[in-house]
RNA sequence: GUGGGUAUAGCUUAGUUGGUUAAAGCGCCAGUUUGUGGCACUGGAGACCAUCGGUUCGAAUCCGAUUAUCCACCCCA
């Protein structure tokens, strides 16, 4: 709503700064997708693809489904239009609403909105590190503590084969403590269970193999070299080996930044490598990664941590009037100002000379005027700092380009007292 | 998909064992001499009491269903 939508716009636009300070170039991507592309690219075991997709059939029976994430979107786009072909890395980063058919509650609701950033085409550490560096980084630019970044590693499909054989002996031997869901997961993908939330099912995953434990040379160096990097940086992290992120392309890091501050759904930001996406959508082999933010649950957490987002200024000017001649003359004086730049509003009401200035204060308009027959007279009116009270006389002939230079003494004044 | 809570004005709430025209604060609009906002005073607008059905002489109040919303599980951002 317009009261609340300059919290979004200040997000909106650190996230775009930050993000271009790093060379990310933001996309857009459409709402929806062919149905196929998130069942292969997110995966057709994920409860997002099972049970949380809003899919509709068109005209011409084509299923298509509302996008429940971002990056199966960005890396259809990426292969669709030879965006490989622009050189490698590719950085792109984008702010869009996604749709998931859960039940809402604290922090979750079936629309919500992503910032989201995508390196295609790197398989070094190095851009692991980066991109966990750019969130972190803008975490901290707003001012938010108390954030726990957690990452693992999850292997390649090499080294995760074995471990899932690893699982499955483990977990044989506790079948009948196992939750039901955990039953089914033992098949289809034994990690799950890791992160179930069960008291007993938890108490039976503690002493389970961890993946980080069978990672092969290779994951373990890379994983050894992220965690470098981030040092390098003053990163601060805690491994989390139960850390199994519910799509199913990532492989390697994955991280998240999780916050005990606004319910049940902790996870602001997560993220990690995707190398066989792009494979599996049928690119050449291009390793890749990134992450998203809901932007509902770091609003809340911004509010629930305290923090005030600057309030937008209203208007510079408001210019009050009395008498119809003063009401149209008011009205170009406004068209002047604003085209100085300056933001400035007249009464399109009318209403009397006091509602006009309580509408002036309410707004927050820094200075305001007031136009009636003995100024259109005289060619003379009284500016009124609205914070102060003072008043400064200008010439109507030259009206934009007086209160131009009143703004800037003001400013400069405002500048110099801080 | 599974639990539990809630639903009265734009917002926050009151509403007695079921009993005339549903109340207050904030907010909104206007007025307190057509010449100056914040404070104060006065007045006003604004509610099919979520919806549908039932019980009853009578329902905002009791019952049922539906919907919405909140919280949690699950899962994720």
């Amino acid at each position: 709503m317009p009261k609340e939508s300059y919290r979004w716009q200040f997000l909106e636009g650190l996230m775009r700064c930050r993000a271009e300070a790093y060379g990310y170039k933001e996309v857009r991507t459409p709402v929806f997708e062919q149905t196929s592309l998130f069942s292969r690219g997110v995966g057709e075991t994920t409860d997002v693809v099972q049970k949380e997709m809003y899919t509709f059939s068109t005209k011409g029976d084509d299923s298509i489904t509302l996008r429940p994430e971002g990056t199966a979107g960005a890396a259809r786009a990426f292969l669709e239009h030879g965006v490989f072909n622009d050189g490698l890395p590719s950085k792109q980063y984008y702010l869009t609403t996604c749709y998931r058919y859960e039940k809402p509650q604290a922090g979750r609701q079936r629309e919500f909105h992503q910032f989201g950033i995508e390196v295609f085409g790197t398989q070094n550490p190095a851009a692991d590190a980066e991109v966990i560096c750019l969130v972190d980084g803008l975490f901290k630019q707003i001012g938010i503590e108390n954030l726990r970044l957690e990452i693992n590693s999850i292997g390649c499909p090499h080294c995760r084969a074995v471990y899932h054989e690893k699982l499955k002996e483990y977990f044989s031997d506790y079948k009948e403590h196992l939750c039901s869901d955990c039953n089914g997961r033992l098949e289809r993908n034994p990690m799950r269970i890791i992160d179930c939330k069960v008291p007993d099912c938890k108490n039976i995953a503690e002493k389970a193999p961890r993946m980080l434990d069978y990672l092969c040379d290779e994951c373990r160096e890379h994983f050894e070299s992220v965690k470098q990097y981030l040092d390098s940086a003053n990163v601060s992290y805690e491994v989390n080996p139960s850390i199994v992120r519910g799509l199913d392309y990532y492989t390697k890091t994955v991280f998240e930044f999780v916050s005990d501050n606004i319910g049940a759904q902790g996870t602001v930001c997560g993220g990690g490598r995707y190398d066989g996406l792009i494979e599996e959508l049928g690119g050449q082999h291009t390793p890749s990664l990134g992450c998203a933010m809901g932007m509902e649950r770091l609003l809340l957490l911004i509010e629930n941590s305290g923090i005030e987002i600057p309030k937008p200024e209203t208007a510079d000017l408001y210019i009050a009037s009395m008498g119809d001649n003063a009401r149209i003359k008011a009205f170009s004086l406004a068209e002047e100002v604003r085209q100085c730049g300056l933001s400035a509003q007249c009464d399109i009401v009318g209403r009397g000379l006091r509602p006009q200035m309580k509408f002036a204060d309410k707004i927050g308009a820094k200075f305001s005027i007031v136009i009636g027959d003995d100024e259109i007279a005289s060619g003379e009116a009284e500016i009124k700092n609205m914070q102060t009270g003072e008043k400064i006389k200008v010439s109507l002939n030259s009206f934009a380009g007086d209160f131009s230079s009143i703004m800037i003494d003001a400013e400069t004044k405002k500048i110099a007292n801080l």
